[in-house]
DNA sequence: TCTACTTATTCAACGGATTGCGCAGCAATA
DNA sequence: TATTGCTGCGCAATCCGTTGAATAAGTAGA
């Protein structure tokens, strides 16, 4: 659970919608992680029942009318609280390590199938966070420097699970009589 | 959702109860991937009541009865057709992400002194690993592989979360007037 | 003109995961 | 002797997350 604290962070600099943190969320943290517009929603009325945020009602014509949420000083606490507090290291649950060991009890051909595909997918989410870091680099300005780190983050993860893949098809071509090619 | 599938997967082997399969869980998977015992007891529950799994009880003195569980030709069936359908990478949620972003509006010290912490823990794991991987290549036997491949991508992700930290701490420490030792 | 997208919020349902608790008895150790 | 730890199972509450849908009105494009 952090995604209160997320919301409260992003809150911090700016008035904001719930639509518009959902769409933030997508610019930023959200490119690695990301999160729903009714979870942002579910979290809000929580965070304001918890006077946590506080929000203004803004009447809209053309568009249907918002609520505009601000940190709240309790809120502030709450954030500054939650920093302080050393968090444990998140698992990793990847449901493919989990195919690994099935698939060799049954179809290992198959699981070497779905290898590549999930290298393909992860190389190109690899080239299109690069692109995203390279721009962000050139323009190195200081609110950027967050969403660059987050990127690296998921530069650098791809990057591990790319070298593991070949770890992997390596042992499982040594092991078993598989050809070299796909 | 994978747990299910997990507990299949081990269930291929042999006959287990919970508790072995807890115990399992801790062992293979579960290094990098931990289940609690309440999750896994519920999750046989389910899978018995769809006919994935039955059991047999086993009485035993000294000790409280047991329930060995195995796998049926259903869940068999429902492995493969799980095996074979293509999974989405899982995301990565790690609420640090969200410190650094909040840290450096706030406090970008103790966000520092967070960094250094994780870094020490995901050292040691990372050593952890290394070591048991170690043992088990050496070992090097057919029903270990997937084992030492888990501990594989254990090791790779601590080595990109530390390459990370790297960057983290050097970019904080340009833009911020921060000492170069904690 | 009809379709699709954007802005904006909310409800309902389900399933997964975590936490806390309780029961039960044996073995080892302090 | 008292406490801890291991084996073994389970319930209940709560929370987190996902999916799907509804409402409402403007605007851009085929």
């Amino acid at each position: 659970m952090s995604l209160r604290h997320a919301i409260l962070v992003l809150l911090q600099d700016q008035e904001a919608s719930g639509y518009d943190l959902a769409r933030e969320f997508a610019n930023s943290i959200g490119l690695v992680w990301n999160a729903t517009h009714q979870q942002i929603y579910l979290e809000l009325g929580k965070l304001n029942e918890q006077d946590m945020v506080k929000y203004r009602h803004i009447p809209q014509d053309g568009k249907p009318d918002k609520k505009l949420y601000r940190i709240t000083d309790a809120g502030r606490d709450e954030l500054i609280r939650w920093l302080r507090k050393p968090a444990a290291p998140p698992r990793i649950r990847d449901s493919f390590m989990v195919k690994i060991a099935g698939g060799a009890l049954s179809e290992p051909s198959a699981v070497l199938r779905e290898l590549e595909d999930q290298a393909d997918l992860r190389r190109e989410r690899l080239s299109t966070f690069e692109a995203l870091a390279k721009a962000l680099a050139e323009r190195n300005s200081e609110k950027d420097m967050y969403t660059y780190l987050t990127l690296r983050r998921g530069i650098l993860d791809q990057q591990a699970w790319l070298s593991w893949a070949d770890e992997v098809r390596a042992e499982l071509h040594k092991r078993e009589d598989l050809p070299t090619s796909a």
